[in-house]
DNA sequence: TTTGTTGTTATACGATCTTATAATTTCTCT
DNA sequence: AGAGAAATTATAAGATCGTATAACAACAAA
């Protein structure tokens, strides 16, 4: 049956770069959070992100399966990433617990934390973490972390200046969630307030804790 | 052509009662709510709401145009209904202002809106809030009201007891990031605190008012 | 060069979605 | 009682979605 196709035109399969499954993964991941990003929950999606990496539909079910494991897999990727830069701005500051503080607080109220973008795809895993338990765990692992490093850094600052703080813990949930919240708000609704003011509120919050309010 | 039917099968219309559109509008935006409810983004569907409410699709489409529409004004009706539940609760204080913002943070997080279900929906609306003006102008009214109501608490207080607030409006906004914040972080992984926890970090943010933090 | 593994494309199927349009019933008003 | 308005049902068309399956091609290894 050669020789079939006497008009020549035969069909050409796409040209592909075969690569490691570990790359391919992070470039489905990183693709499936410019969707997010672009399009919100709508953007949650096998073919629109299968488009955005340029590849096939297929390739996200041999790699994650269920969908579900693909966007997991990208909300560790962007908590990772932004834990990491607020860590990074910690890092930056001179030693003393005071200026490690505040560079967290300014850093989460830089332009790379505090942007309605960011606030768009957190949106859309907070909304999958409530109903699918594989998101909930990864939740879970994520937040601990971040409260833990607040812990570190509020405990610091007590211990340095020797006020007291009654739960450390506590006192952080408390924090990050201000943070968490500020970021809320601001983001639904950039003119409620300045991000300079969202600085100084969480200043404030810190000048309460020295002045004993959570003793 | 009368007759055909000749086994009597003569396929029979539903029957419907008719209603006044603002009933039926308000009923279909409790459709909408509890199928966001109950299913999340994967609520949002013209064909869900419609079976949800009884009715055929038909009918969403004919209240309301596009669905997102519809969406707004469930937005409307529950944001309405949370912050009356809040002044309920402020109303039935003893008509101290110490008692009443006490009355407005325990209501705060009383099971009625400290509710995985409730933030469930609520997200629904956030992600909806970012990407469409519609959405976005109810927020916009509906958080500045919440805000003003908290504003008010704050200053009562300070007034009788004495103590100054800098900027009492940037202090409604960081008690109110506060409450949402917490409100989030609990939804989300309801083991990371209690509820009496949550109002005990409210309580010590006002503490910290008190004590000029927000000076 | 050849063979085997598997990353990747291509395609199909059934379900669900949004929107549009026509037919019909209910209710009100005269 | 009858007629008209509009609320409601019924139905269809076209798009998109998730998942499954088979064929193909890139690369490594022999």
């Amino acid at each position: 049956m050669a020789g079939v196709n006497a008009g020549g035109e035969r069909k050409e399969r796409a040209r592909f770069r075969r690569q490691a499954p570990e790359d391919r993964r992070r470039q489905l991941g990183e693709a499936a959070l410019r969707c997010i990003l672009k399009h919100g929950n709508a953007g949650v999606s096998v073919r629109q992100i299968a488009a955005e990496a340029g590849v096939t539909q297929g390739l996200v079910t041999h790699h994650f399966g269920e969908i579900s494991e693909l966007v997991a897999y990208a909300f560790d990727i962007m908590s990772g990433s932004l834990l990491q830069a607020l860590m990074d701005a910690v890092a930056a500051a001179e030693p003393t617990p005071q200026k490690r503080l505040d560079a967290f607080i300014e850093a989460s109220f830089s332009p790379v934390l505090f942007d309605r973008d960011v606030l768009g795809v957190w949106v859309v895993f907070w909304g999958l973490v409530l109903h699918s338990p594989r998101m909930s765990a990864s939740q879970q692992g994520e937040y601990s972390d971040y409260v833990a490093a607040v812990e570190r850094l509020l405990g610091d600052l007590a211990a340095s200046e020797e006020f007291a703080i009654g739960n450390v813990r506590l006192a952080a949930i408390a924090f990050t969630a201000l943070l968490d919240g500020l970021w809320l708000a601001w983001c639904l609704n950039p003119s409620s307030f300045r991000p300079e003011e969202g600085v100084q509120l969480c200043r404030n919050w810190v000048k309460g804790l020295r002045l004993g309010a959570h003793g």
